[in-house]
DNA sequence: ATCCCGAGGG
DNA sequence: CCCTCTGGAT
């Protein structure tokens, strides 16, 4: 099914916005290895990436590697990281994802989308933002909250399934451009076209946005 | 569709 | 008080 001409040229006209309105931007969430990127994703989710660095600047300090997290106890994981929220939740899966990762990987993390997928607390978005970002290949465009808003917002997508959604914006989007594209997205959707009271007036968008001062 | 769940903004 | 924050499993 070929894309409209016109869809494209809007999408091109979104990333060139984006690309200089943020040159530099990238993943927000402070690691020193692919292992350490993967936990803080987990803990990131309906979380402030700035909660999961506190979080995890102490967390990685004592236990930085997969065995020295699946060694701890469930209730003293659950202290270390209980203001992120989902505590239980997260502690236990990220436990059992150590665990597995010992058990089965050498204690290293998986370069590979199914593999990632099937580890306990790994959805579709973590697996991407640890392939896109801590080994630089793209499987998919990040689709979290804020790029779900932001590309329907914009005109991407009218999808509601982030699934739907990402099929939608890689089609729109050259591979090269998938990581860089999900990392600004996510910074303007914190610092701009945020989901209360989205700030048009201060928009490097607002020319291509069907949304602008709505 | 529902649950998990703390913290901060308005 | 209500909404939102880089979701995932059931």
């Amino acid at each position: 099914m070929a894309l409209e001409p016109q869809v494209k040229q809007h999408a091109t006209g979104i990333i060139r916005r984006l690309n200089r309105t943020y040159p530099e931007v990238e993943c927000a969430l402070a690691y020193q290895t692919p292992l350490q990127l993967l936990v803080a994703t987990i803990l990131s989710a309906q979380c402030t990436d700035e909660r999961v660095n506190m979080v995890t600047r102490d967390l990685f300090k004592k236990h930085p590697t997969a065995s020295d997290l699946a060694a701890l106890s469930q209730a003293e994981m659950e202290r270390l990281i209980k203001s992120t929220g989902f505590f239980r939740n997260k502690a236990k899966n990220i436990r059992a994802c150590c665990e597995t990762l010992v058990r089965h990987h050498g204690g290293d993390v998986p370069r590979d989308l199914d593999q990632l997928v099937q580890l306990p607390g790994v959805g579709r978005k973590t697996a991407n933002v640890v392939l896109g970002t801590a080994f630089g290949m793209a499987t998919g465009v990040v689709v979290d909250t804020h790029v779900s808003r932001l590309s329907q917002r914009l005109g991407m997508t009218v999808r509601q399934d982030p699934v739907r959604i990402e099929q939608d914006l890689m089609a729109q989007v050259p591979r090269k451009e998938w990581i860089g594209f999900s990392h600004r997205l996510i910074h303007h959707g914190r610092q701009v076209c945020k989901a209360r009271r989205p700030l048009c007036d201060q928009c490097s968008l607002a020319d291509v946005c069907p949304k602008r001062g709505v």
